[in-house]
DNA sequence: CGGCTTCTTGATCCTCTTCAAGGGTGGTGG
DNA sequence: CCACCACCCTTGAAGAGGATCAAGAAGCCG
């Protein structure tokens, strides 16, 4: 694990907005967030934006590049963040000699597939409601994890970014938000976002009516 | 490459509906398909089914389970088929020893998930003709790598699973199909389909007018 | 403070879903 | 070999959910 940790020398500074890395750049590493919210998008030939993930602290990036040796996508920094650079050359190396690493690696790519099968599912077959609902659960479970408030939070992305991750409009995004607050599930002020019903946040996704 | 070779000794039958595995069940495997077609599909709490990919000769299932040691999605046979099995375990220590081994499986999984933001990007952002559009050219590419016709091929899913792959009803589908093919894009027979313009039908990808 | 982006909310429209019915196809067993 | 049955597909009509268009308000940054 030291070997690990010599190559993760020092934290490289992404301010908010700038480009960790772009869709065609060649690929060099994987990059381990250290702190901060980046978003990762691709674009279609004729320009459309798709929201592919929103990603924190511990999470690892850039995995999309290995198989053609260029990054798919964009990665933006949603406010001032920090990450680590992993060679990959020298990951391929190490993880080769250190057998739990090797395993690591596969295990976080394989997460990377099991979510994007959510992401798939909640987008081929969830209404506005309960993708909205999916999507502040999830970053509540998250943010748990890491050691912040679960219940309270602040969104790093617009309106417009949520809803292209969840395939909406950003219009049905701040309605959503506004009518879950109307029902008493969640408090909306700007980007400000408490959780004061998590049974009933979890009842919409459920689908399940009022029982 | 004989080592690896040694690990894929017989080929495993699967016949037309059966499963490969379900999810849920212990990971042991992975499995190459070596011939015909399966799909995989994952459930929701709620028992909504959304079908995550088509697999074909050449195809490696089952990457999912690596991070959880359980399945989370079922594979289903949707005509007789046949994969190898690949012991995972043993392809871990395999890919210590042969390092192209290890780079392949990584760009394998890399793939997978560049494959993955494709679909959400199709879910996201495309209306019902653009995602059909997008399902015949994609199948029609896979075909052609094959060394099967890229034109004229039969369907081995129903519609419903088509639509449950493009996040749409089966109606929607079966109704695109039928103004393709009155557009004179393709020929629909039941299951049997033939691409007669595939410029223009990567044109209603591109959302293109007809210049 | 000023300008810009972002957010909210309303009204209308459109696409896809839902509901419904009929017809076709393939597989099975007599 | 033919007939039957279950499943699948097509098509129509009505309805709903979200998109689009539009305007104004609020927050944020320089």
């Amino acid at each position: 694990m030291q070997a690990v940790e010599a190559l993760v020398t020092q934290g490289m500074p992404i301010k908010r907005g700038d480009a960790l890395y772009r869709a065609g750049e060649p690929f060099k590493a994987l990059y381990a967030v250290r702190l901060g919210f980046l978003k990762t998008s691709v674009i279609s030939e004729d320009g459309r934006e798709q929201v592919t993930g929103f990603h924190m602290s511990g999470d690892l990036m850039g995995m999309d590049a290995i198989s053609g040796d260029r990054h798919t996508c964009d990665a933006i920094a949603l406010e001032d963040s920090e990450v680590c650079e992993l060679p990959f050359s020298d990951m391929e190396k190490l993880s080769r000699q250190i057998p739990a690493l090797q395993r690591h690696f596969y295990k976080v790519m394989s997460r990377e597939i099991v979510s994007d099968h959510g992401v798939m599912l909640l987008l081929g077959n969830m209404k506005a409601e309960e993708r909205v609902a999916a999507f502040l659960l999830n970053l509540s479970r998250r943010f748990q994890t890491r050691g912040y408030s679960s219940t309270g939070f602040h969104l790093r992305m617009t309106r417009e970014e949520i809803g292209s991750y969840l395939g909406l409009k950003l219009e049905t995004v701040s309605r959503t938000l506004s009518r879950f607050q109307d029902q008493g599930l969640i408090k909306v002020q700007n980007r400000l976002i408490e959780l004061t019903d998590v049974c009933a946040l979890k009842q919409v996704l459920n689908n399940e009516q009022g029982a």
